[in-house]
DNA sequence: CGGGTTCGTGTAGCATTCACACGAACCAAG
DNA sequence: CTTGGTTCGTGTGAATGCTACACGAACCCG
């Protein structure tokens, strides 16, 4: 029984949606080990510090982001050898941003393919991903993906590239728009020489998981 | 940046079925503070310990149940105030255990209407509940509860429990079976005056989650 | 004002889900 | 050995939900 335990730190998945392609947030490690290679963004937790607080601390500081995200716990590792440096605490969290949502200093990578990462990162990123799929199909998080107001075709687009196949249009909106989950807002969206698209709101930010008989995909 | 985080726990959510009541393990605590309330079985994680094996090592020593059940991660704590003595990490994770494995030195609770608990348990076991909910819905981990072999009675009490309402016997098997996580073994189990039933097993132990449009219930 | 592109909508066939009842197998007791 | 009581085990028809599919409407631009 010990009186302290190992270093505690706050690993971080974030996701965004550029060009129709997931996307995740990585940076490039400056000092030894594994210098130069690419890492989640993360950082460690201050003493007496709530770990969602310093996830959405790191969060903010690292990539600039408001707090208007939506963030969960993933998973907690912990294992030795993950760090060269020592035992440690990883506490990972998964994050969906919107494309509004920028000045990030890390850069974006597809998700699919995305470069070797340092330490356990791989590991995290991996769980993410699987999170993220599972979401897709039980939950409206991916509409976290989306800067308000959107449209259907927007949200469409989303769980296209979420779960990767294309889905029929009118099946699709008579599904997402049974969830009751959108307001349709004023206005219109406008583009190009094409009829305007009705533009729709998240209902309520906090309503993410679909009980009852809400399985949205398979079609 | 510390050399060093708060101490590092795991705390178990420790379920099983007892007379078609879900039950969840909980010991008295024996010193202050919290002196005589109930908690959830738990210690301290040791150096250069992974983490579920610390978890599956308290599990073995707190409990006596052996390795032969289902564990994953359920979530992690960490608040100040959670425990008066300082800050701490706790990592909690979820277990099923069937009747047979015995001999806890705690004891079983209706998981309904347990006592308050100290620390932050409460928490956590809203939280194990929660996810056995959703494990009930969408797994064969609910499986788990029974020992090998059992009919198919048996599976349709255990959901039934789980679920708190009554399936139909004709549907219930339909769709257990077109899981095709069962195998029929040799034998029946004959009690009392009746006909005797058919006895099955887990296929593979391994294959929790349903893919491909498993959602087992609702009927 | 005509062409090009996206937006927005209904229906019919098919598959799945649900509701429902009764004979079979067994043991115990008479 | 027959009867009674209880659990085991099984099929079908109706309703619901899912999928596949095509075309007019709205708009801007040239």
């Amino acid at each position: 029984m010990s009186l302290h335990g190992p270093p505690l730190r706050v690993d971080l998945v974030i996701f965004g949606l550029r060009e129709e392609s997931l996307q995740v947030l990585l940076w490039r490690r400056g000092d030894a080990p594994y210098r130069g290679r690419w890492t989640l963004p993360g950082g460690f937790v201050r003493e007496a510090e709530p770990v969602e607080e310093a996830a959405r601390r790191v969060l903010r500081e690292k990539t600039g982001f408001d707090e208007e995200v939506y963030i969960e716990q993933l998973y907690t590792f912990c294992e030795p050898g993950m760090d060269p440096r020592g035992p440690l605490v990883s506490a990972t969290y998964f994050v969906v941003v919107s494309p509004e949502q920028t000045s990030p200093d890390g850069t974006f990578h597809p998700a699919k393919d995305a470069p070797a990462l340092a330490f356990h990162h791989d590991q995290v990123l991996r769980k993410g991903v699987e999170r993220l799929r599972t979401k897709a199909e039980y939950s409206t998080v991916p509409l976290r993906f989306l800067e308000e107001p959107f449209t259907l075709s927007d949200v469409q687009a989303v769980y296209e590239a979420l779960l990767d196949r294309a889905l029929d249009k009118r099946n699709f909106r008579r599904k997402i728009l049974a969830l009751d989950a959108l307001t349709e807002v004023e206005g219109r969206r406008r583009v190009g020489a094409h009829r305007p698209a009705r533009l729709f709101e998240l209902k309520e930010r906090t309503a993410y998981l679909l009980k009852e008989r809400g399985i949205l995909f398979p079609f």
